[in-house]
DNA sequence: TCTCTTGTCTAGCACTGCTAGGATCGGGTC
DNA sequence: GACCCGATCCTAGCAGTGCTAGACAAGAGA
């Protein structure tokens, strides 16, 4: 059996390696440039290989979000470990979250923005994403206010986040006063 | 040279239709649906004649988007001039903003989302698109509350909206409970 | 009526995502 | 060690995309 555990090793390892291309090449020149040819002539295989992993382009990028997803997680709880108190977690938070949007916009694009197949915001939904707002619920829960749901709370605030990070990179936003529209939202919708 | 002003009435028209051809196609069916080929039919004309009205696809779309920004300010307008009171005026803004976000996601897409090529939040930024947040900047800048700007406050809150409008259709925020994130945006973020 | 500009269309380019079918490589068996 | 056969991979091609060069026809002005 042991050849078969190696030729599923090196298949993983493939798998690997055509989802850490396609963010790559995403990052690099962002996802028009992903195309099947750019990413097979890449990881140098042939077009067809892409399609005995991946279904199609939509799961490669579905791909790339599930594994961003897990990195903005451990970026967001990094950053409100390191903070004393409810208010300091919440700007931390939402620095961190801006921050990511902005140094990963491709990353960021695939997981709240392309269809990457995934279902979001249901039982099945793949686990790091129910993980990804777990870690916005940790520290917005606890300044949601009273007799106010946590859960919906925190979808509301991470919903203003997201509108300000989308509307900021594709230039409907001026750069400036970015931390300034920040904080105005963490002063207001947190009770603190 | 009244027959070269019959020529350009004519050729007016003509850019009006292709305009209205293209949102209603990405209406119907999506903007993926919005071919140069499937708009050149719909038209009755062939595709190079679309080539000597707009630069090209990016340039349809931007012209969709003005045209729906300036319905959207209309929309605004109309939903806060029969509201009593800044509590109620805030309240119908934000309903009519999330409410034409649904019923015309297409357009809405055009303005907010997808590259036509226009520039925003700059002096040389397209009448429509000024005056869509000169709509927001009117109900929202009196409750802006002391000390704050109001432009900037309209920015943060219009932020939150296009966040839930987004996320909402984009699947990642369950349809249920809409409502109830509105309410905690404007009781919060508003000072009344 | 003839000419020449203006406007329109046909045909084609380089690209996209995706797939059918043939070639080749390598593990398992005799 | 030689052979077979299945798994694996690649070449070639399909239908579609945005966009454009160059041929052609229609119509205004002389």
């Amino acid at each position: 059996m042991s050849v078969q555990e190696r030729k599923e090793r090196e298949r993983a390892a493939r798998e690997r390696l055509i989802v850490a291309t396609a963010r790559e090449l995403a990052e690099q020149q962002g996802w028009d440039a992903v195309t099947t040819r750019r990413l097979a002539e890449r990881i140098e295989y042939s077009q067809p290989v892409l399609y005995s992993h991946f279904r199609g382009k939509r799961e490669i990028i579905g791909a790339v979000a599930l594994d961003g997803a897990t990195e903005l997680a451990a970026a967001l709880r990094a950053a409100t470990a390191a903070a004393d108190g409810p208010r300091e977690r919440v700007y931390a938070l939402a620095r961190a979250y801006l921050d990511y949007a902005e140094r990963h916009p491709a990353v960021y694009d695939a997981i709240f923005q392309l269809d990457g197949g995934l279902p979001y915001a249901q039982e099945d939904t793949p686990a790091p994403l129910k993980d990804a707002f777990a870690a916005l619920l940790e520290s917005l829960g606890e300044v949601a206010g009273d007799g106010v749901h946590p859960g919906l709370f925190t979808e509301t605030f991470w919903a203003a986040l997201h509108g300000l990070a989308t509307l900021t990179r594709a230039g409907r936003l001026p750069p400036q006063h970015t931390e300034w529209r920040l904080e105005l939202l963490v002063n207001r919708l947190a009770v603190l």
